[in-house]
DNA sequence: GTCTATATCCCGATAGAC
DNA sequence: GTCTATCGGGATATAGAC
């Protein structure tokens, strides 16, 4: 792992554990065993090093997304195996996630990086749903069914769960709270 | 308005225009209109400010869940109502609330002080479920229906589309969106 | 109660040696 | 590429006059 490697996972490790107020220049060059200034050799400036943090550091949902094919194994199989990852998946990112709100210039910045690579927070909702209107037309899902609300639903759902899981510590398990909740939406 | 009044309320505006890191003591001593020593005249310090703010500045999502009476108006029109109140009440919590997760303390300090007064982020999804059970015993909801779930479902999606409009500024309207989800639980 | 002025600290970022 | 040393600035919080 090379050095810019080791500063974004400890600029990663100490943003969850300790804040974004916390996780100083110092902070993070103490957990990367480096010097403050090894830093700046490696990124421009601390945004930089947040960004980075963003788009390497965080786990994929988007790859549990993509293993989702119409017509595979039951429609409420997958959408409690993505249900249940996608608490998982909001849990982790959702103290990081949640600095972007320190200030406007990082939302603003984080904004345009993620542009350029045409995704966003919206994706794995719109997957979702893109998945599920392909099973609706393979009549696996009722004709009467909204994609875009279920999905809209259940990742909203996952999403909130993020932010309590960090409230309550005693949580229940997210496939038993997925299972609960996947059932209330399919017919 | 008291002194004190006047600054939780500048605090608050500042908190949500310009996020958490820029609510520095001269900052809202400046919107507030006082200097930065009157401050401390009233709090004893800068979380006190913040669990203020916190506590007395957020709209009350639990004033609109009190009106709900089981058997009044239809179950439908009463989910439409508190799904749409609760997108804008997220909406505008939002920033400020992921500001507890800038330092661990002030997630604890926060705990603690809500905690005395019995609530907490769990509140509005029990209080919505107990409603629903109120209904289905009253035959308004099949038996069949889960309140635990649909609750968890509607305010979790509300939840997070207050993190989403203000990523994208054009999200539609509160209200149609309310009425999409609501239909996609209740069948 | 509110002010001006200041103390103290620590942050992000850089200079320059090796 | 990494270090030590340091700068300029701005943060929270306090002292003391009115």
């Amino acid at each position: 792992m090379g050095t810019r490697e080791k500063i974004l996972a400890a600029a990663a490790e100490v943003m969850r554990e300790q804040g974004y107020a916390r996780a100083t220049t110092k902070e993070i060059a103490r957990a990367a065993g480096f010097s403050e200034a090894a830093l700046y050799k490696h990124f421009a400036d601390k945004t930089e090093i947040f960004l980075g943090v963003m788009t390497s550091q965080l786990p994929g949902l988007n790859a549990v997304l993509g293993d989702l094919t119409p017509g595979r194994h039951t429609v409420r199989g997958n959408l409690v195996r993505i249900t249940s990852t996608a608490i998982d998946f909001y849990t982790e990112s959702f103290p990081i996630g949640a600095s972007l709100f320190s200030s406007r210039e990082l939302l603003a910045a984080h904004r345009a990086a993620i542009h350029e690579h045409g995704a966003g927070p919206r994706t794995p909702v719109t997957r979702l749903a893109n998945y599920l209107r392909a099973e609706r037309d393979l009549r696996r899902l009722p004709s009467t069914s909204d994609p875009d609300a279920i999905a809209t639903l259940l990742l909203g759902a996952a999403f909130q769960q993020g932010f309590l899981r960090h409230w309550d510590t005693d949580a229940g398990d997210p496939t038993t709270l997925a299972r609960k909740l996947v059932k209330a939406v399919l017919p």
